[in-house]
DNA sequence: CATTTGTTGTGCTACTTTTCACAAAAACTA
DNA sequence: TAGTTTTTGTGAAAAGTAGCACAACAAATG
């Protein structure tokens, strides 16, 4: 009854809500916990209890209505609608994300672009670029609170500090460099280059013949004897 | 000793790979576990556990050798480098991905990109484009073994399966959809949608007064009143 | 109305992952 | 050498998370 609202379960809920819109424009009325596991890749107890957690009541043989849930999931998620983000770093990655489509079939607004070099960045964009230096007035000025970031490297750390001192509130980072969360403003960071590493690291795991485990056991083995003789602190 | 060699701990050991590799670029010989947890964002105990279930050894004062550690880390995880990638969709952000540094620091290279109208994208993303009916006849020929998928959500499903058939093991899947991992070939589905919205859920719910638990728990009550008298399944 | 069917709701169990707390050891200090 | 400091290594506790299994119930059927 009281929910974790933890963080897995809470980008559940936004998978759900994604795919009930989905259903609802292909005119479906009912759902079923097991269509909603398959579609988000959970078990469909997972759902239930998901629901049931949020005091999200289905009918014993008709499955759950997709109104009624898509209506409680917005109560409960809030819309997103109407919200605005800026993103800070328009080379390839801050372009690509002000043109990806979900923002424009509603979800929120890019309401501006920042880069050192404004004058570099294609007008195709199709939103604002105005120089770093404007981030503060304009953050203030529009009460933006979530930002993207996508600036290079050597100038993640610089930037976010001006978005944290501008009062921005959450901001999601592109930058391999690791931000922490603060008390007044969430990070998320995505590490395009770690997420690959890792797929690589898993296909290759499951590439090998029997247990990895085992296999990297003998790799770990091999190695402590070969070191044991020279440099093992 | 038998590591569990669970998902988040391969993040974590790829993420303490690429400190390692900065602080040596840097001159640094050795490093403390509370460095390395700031760094990657964890708790100090935390990654002595990890390197403990790895047999790494640290020196009991002088902290972990940096050489040694980095140097086991790459025998554990492989060496990421010579792989080679194909990006299938070269829109905004397969063109972004396509010319994303990291990937020409030598972690790996993106061997061509696929598109359904090669004609349209830019020469400056700097990889040979073909059209999406060559994918499998070049997958086979280069033994590719991992893809991005960054096409439109409307084909989402067809070019995973066009990939599956084509041999391809590791899929990086961009796309609002959500592919499934099956024997033969593992997804990783990065949802950029979902994260804003994730990151504007977390950022309302640390602004709000106090416990959103409670808040939250209040709005579905008041749900339940204004429902049960019409229509509550 | 009785029976069958199919789906929800959930207590309990099992598992995984993280943190705590402190002994052990190495390196300094004098 | 004795004492002090600093950091590792790790068993045990805690926290979090998912899955099972089945009772409860609604709808359909005859």
């Amino acid at each position: 009854m009281k929910g974790n609202l933890n963080k897995e379960l809470v980008i559940r809920l936004l998978k759900y809500r994604r795919i009930l819109t989905q259903l609802k424009s292909l005119g479906f009325e009912k759902v079923f916990s097991n269509n909603l596991g398959d579609a988000i890749g959970v078990a469909p107890a997972l759902v239930r209890k998901d629901f049931s957690l949020l005091v999200l009541g289905g009918n014993k043989r008709g499955g759950y209505r997709i109104d009624y849930l898509s209506e409680q999931l917005n109560k409960i998620l809030g819309k997103t609608r109407e919200q605005r983000i800026i993103i800070v770093g328009m080379g390839k990655i801050g372009s690509a994300v002000a043109q990806y489509k979900g923002f424009h079939q509603g979800d929120f607004e890019v309401a501006a672009g920042f880069d050192i070099a404004p004058e570099n960045v294609l007008p195709t964009v199709g939103i604002p670029i105005y120089p770093t230096s404007e981030i503060q007035s304009f953050v203030e000025r529009e009460h933006i609170e979530v930002a993207i970031l996508s600036v290079p490297e050597d100038v993640s750390t610089e930037c976010h500090k001006i978005l944290k001192n501008a009062g921005i509130r959450g901001i999601l980072n592109f930058t391999p460099i690791e931000l922490k969360t603060t008390q007044n403003c969430i990070i998320h960071n995505i590490n395009i280059g770690v997420e690959i590493e890792n797929l690589f690291f898993q296909v290759v795991k499951n590439t090998l013949p029997q247990d990895v485990e085992a296999s990297l056991a003998s790799i770990i083995d091999e190695e402590l004897v070969d070191v044991d003789s020279e440099d093992t602190p």
